[in-house]
DNA sequence: CTCCATTGGTCTGATTCCAGACTTTTAGAA
DNA sequence: TTCTAAAAGTCTGGAATCAGACCAATGGAG
């Protein structure tokens, strides 16, 4: 018998400091457009209690994201935590820079990491019976995309791609999914959104629609990846 | 436009308690045998710091695992942590019990979870060119639960399973695929462990390997499918 | 037998984080 | 104009957690 590896089961059991971790999740809800520009956050108190943190904290997070610029806090009634950020535009550079901020294998972890959970997470949906309202929403989340703007598109597409995922109703996969997206935002951000790439992934999108809802779980895993491999191969490209 | 859903992203920061979070930690790598019987765990200066905790906290999870009986703690030099707990052999009625403790979303959360990222990191994995080091690895890993004695088959198949996520190289990934395993050991714990079942199991296991060492991705991911899908529909069978 | 490296056991002061009560501001409703 | 509800802002005491220094036991090496 080998030893049977030691795995790492005893990996750290918190991530760090829960203020830290509080600043750079909204960020990321902020830079997904999970919360879009001009809209507000929810009130401190419900906002606190969905992530799990004292209303203390939370707020100290807010003061840094205001200070920061990206919100905008305004008190009394109808009053709250408003997103002003905009995403730039990305510049010639930016890319390759975003790229080399991230480690090697940190970026290979991220991309390997999110092939697997969201080819699972379509393969299992594609394996459900899915209700009329599922599919609805499904079709929607894609024409969200295709009409989308170029100023709305990442967020429809983070909304489509999460949208696999949340449909097939776990929270776990659903968090594992948003957690991937999330390492590569930034990197998809420094992505120029160019009119050729758009088109290319909008058929990608529809194919992966089809093989869901026509129930193949092996196109729709397929589908998926191909989709996926295309930004991979263009970012593991820009590696020093 | 249609709401881009109110994406759970804002989920809960920290899981909980850091002493309650290291407890079910250390018991997970004691009941899924990452710490063998008998063995000791590393010392709790080493502990502490992979698993990000102070070593107090470290030290009062120690003690409660200690005082279940499932750890003795020598001191002095060639002192330690030593495993001590045996998984009782599961007796008639404890599966139920087991499946019924845990709610029946949670159950389907966490087979869906399971399912998802254990394709996804088999799938990952066949479309690698494996070294011949990590090939050996696998057959090793194979050949391990199929030589192993009912007091070592669990143990040796959650090694099996853990080695495919973590041959692929992302500890993202890896992390995933323990906590999804964690989740239903003690589901899997409670189901008895019969020759017919292991038979089974074996071919399965064989199978993924095949796929995986052929390079075959679509394959790899039925094969794990199939094979999960088995012990899902066991355990759904016995929601209440 | 003595020494000493290694490991668990204990203590202390600082820091983070929390729960909850209370205050202030604000925009709309009456 | 006044009142009110909903929101951010403030304060306090306590619990959880940490970092680090120090103590105590133990078993092998010399």
């Amino acid at each position: 018998m080998t030893e049977p590896s030691p795995v790492s089961l005893l990996r750290p059991v918190r991530s760090g400091n829960a203020f830290e971790e509080t600043v750079e999740r909204l960020l990321q809800a902020i830079k997904l457009g999970v919360v879009a520009h001009g809209a507000k956050m929810p009130p401190e108190r419900e906002l606190a209690a969905q992530l799990g943190i004292s209303r203390v904290t939370l707020r100290e997070a807010i003061r840094a994201l205001q200070e920061s610029g990206y919100l905008d806090v305004r008190r009394g009634r109808y009053g709250g935590a408003f997103v002003v950020y905009r995403p730039p535009d990305p510049r010639h550079g930016d890319l390759r820079r975003a790229v080399n901020e991230m480690g090697p294998s940190e970026l290979d972890d991220a991309l390997t990491f999110r092939m697997a959970v969201e080819c699972g997470a379509a393969q299992v949906l594609a394996d459900r019976d899915l209700t009329p309202a599922q599919s609805a929403t499904l079709r929607r989340r894609l024409a969200d995309v295709n009409d989308a703007g170029p100023s709305d598109y990442r967020r429809l597409d983070t909304a489509f791609h999460l949208c696999i995922a949340e449909l097939t109703g776990s929270p776990l996969l659903a968090a594992a999914c948003a957690d991937a997206r999330l390492r590569v935002t930034d990197l998809l951000n420094a992505i120029p959104i160019l009119s050729f790439n758009i088109q290319h992934s909008a058929a990608q999108h529809a194919a992966i629609v089809d093989a869901i809802l026509d129930g193949d779980p092996a196109l729709a895993r397929q589908a998926v990846a191909e989709h996926l491999e295309g930004t991979a191969a263009l970012l593991r490209g820009f590696l020093a």
